[in-house]
DNA sequence: CTTATCAAG
DNA sequence: CTTGATAAG
């Protein structure tokens, strides 16, 4: 059995204010996947960022306080990847994998699109370029989980507002589509989907008006997996009993193990 | 009798969320003088920047969120003056004069000097430009209260730790040597030390370690007055009571009135 | 350590 | 609205 956990922290010193740290050891995770750490390796030196029991990986951004992911993994990984050789990718840190036997385990950051039709751009072209690599990781004799702030909502299902918000980045006709394309023509299952089928449930909650209140959430953060492991996925839940950023914490137990 | 309270209330905005605008309507003052409001007039459109009772006056820097200062006045003033004719108190807004019958009132924002040489140099420039004015100021026929974070500890018992401060920026000998000059040659009274003679009171506790716990503190906040106004000082004291700011209220009481 | 601004989400 | 960087004190 594999328990992994993703989530989007918005500031992982401002997570770590919040009690991230102390909720972490309790889950009892395998490999705990991290996005917008919003610091550099040197502004984590502290051991409460080099948790117990733990390898710990991070990937920053050139721009200070900006993006970054990690990984945490109790099995120390075969191979850790922090590269995709293309920009912003590589610069902004998005994306972190940890090989292990048979199976990767990646920490993605999507851009978001929401400030400007510029970084919608941007987004899209992130998107374009991530197909790609996702349709090349297809081809690996390798099963992946892949856990991302995807920053898009699939369908209507997956957001509070779909009507307003159709006009959106995050529920851009484009933007569904692309997981149209991921799920139906390249073979990726979202493993949330897998057990709540009409569950409306959200990850995200703008902390702008009373949208956690009243909520008024996203579900933009998921473990996307290869078909083999369709069968595997045994619980998916969504932490919201406390709060440790705007996204809530993604936790999947699969029926696999991890092998170093 | 007249009342004048003088305070730096580091960003007015910040210690209007400390209560700083309940505590002064109780005060009765007769005029306020306020420095480092931090703030442009488009920011500070709320009655509570207001307060009822008054004719206010802003005089703000060219930057924003940096220095700036105001006058409260129960009685119209019959001028108000917020250009010295230079540069960076003009542009700084470090000055704001309140032209009474027969009396002015003035609030002032000294540079500070502990940033940097450069801007020790700045302050320098500053003092030897604001001694001039100062001068002027002597030869008129009317009496002067100058209300100011002057940014200078005059003796030994104006701050805690004067031994290890004497090559820090508030302390050096020249500005030492500026404030004798002011006393001794143009004729200035610090209208605190007319009162309590002997008495190690502070105006500034640092806002790094536990300065304000450990009462580590400068008297760098004083209402210096013109010398006939010297047997009017009724009383004059430091309010510690509430903290609006790293700086606490001088509150001063004068036996004259202040007529429009 | 605290103010405020700014970029970004 | 919130994180974090930066400037300034």
């Amino acid at each position: 059995m594999a328990k992994i956990i993703t989530v989007n922290t918005n500031g992982i010193r401002a997570a770590a204010r919040k009690g991230f740290f102390d909720w972490l050891p309790k889950q009892d995770a395998d490999v705990v996947c991290i996005q917008e750490t919003k610091a550099q390796v040197d502004q984590l030196e502290d051991p409460v960022f080099h948790p117990q029991g733990y390898h710990c990986y991070y990937n920053d951004a050139i721009k200070k306080g900006y993006s970054g992911t990690a990984i945490y993994s109790r099995v120390k990984p075969r191979k850790v990847i922090s590269s995709l050789g293309w920009d912003p990718a590589d610069s902004e840190g998005r994306y972190l994998q940890a090989d292990y036997d048979g199976l990767s385990v990646i920490s993605l950051y999507m851009p978001s699109g929401s400030s400007s039709e510029a970084v919608q751009a941007k987004k899209d072209r992130f998107l374009e370029l991530f197909l790609d690599h996702l349709k090349v990781l297809r081809r690996k004799r390798r099963e992946f989980v892949i856990c991302a702030d995807w920053n898009i909502c699939h369908r209507e299902i997956d957001l509070r507002n779909w009507k307003s918000n159709q006009k959106n980045s995050g529920f851009l006709p484009h933007e569904r589509a692309w997981l149209d394309t991921l799920y139906d023509e390249v073979g990726y299952i979202d493993s949330f989907r897998l057990i709540n089928q009409d569950s409306d449930q959200y990850t995200w909650w703008s902390n702008r008006g009373q949208a956690w209140a009243n909520n008024v959430g996203w579900r933009l953060d998921y473990q996307v997996i290869t078909p083999k492991l369709g069968d595997k996925v045994l619980s998916a839940d969504i932490y919201k009993d406390e709060r440790f950023s705007d996204h809530a914490p993604q936790i999947m137990e699969y029926d696999f193990d991890i092998k170093g």
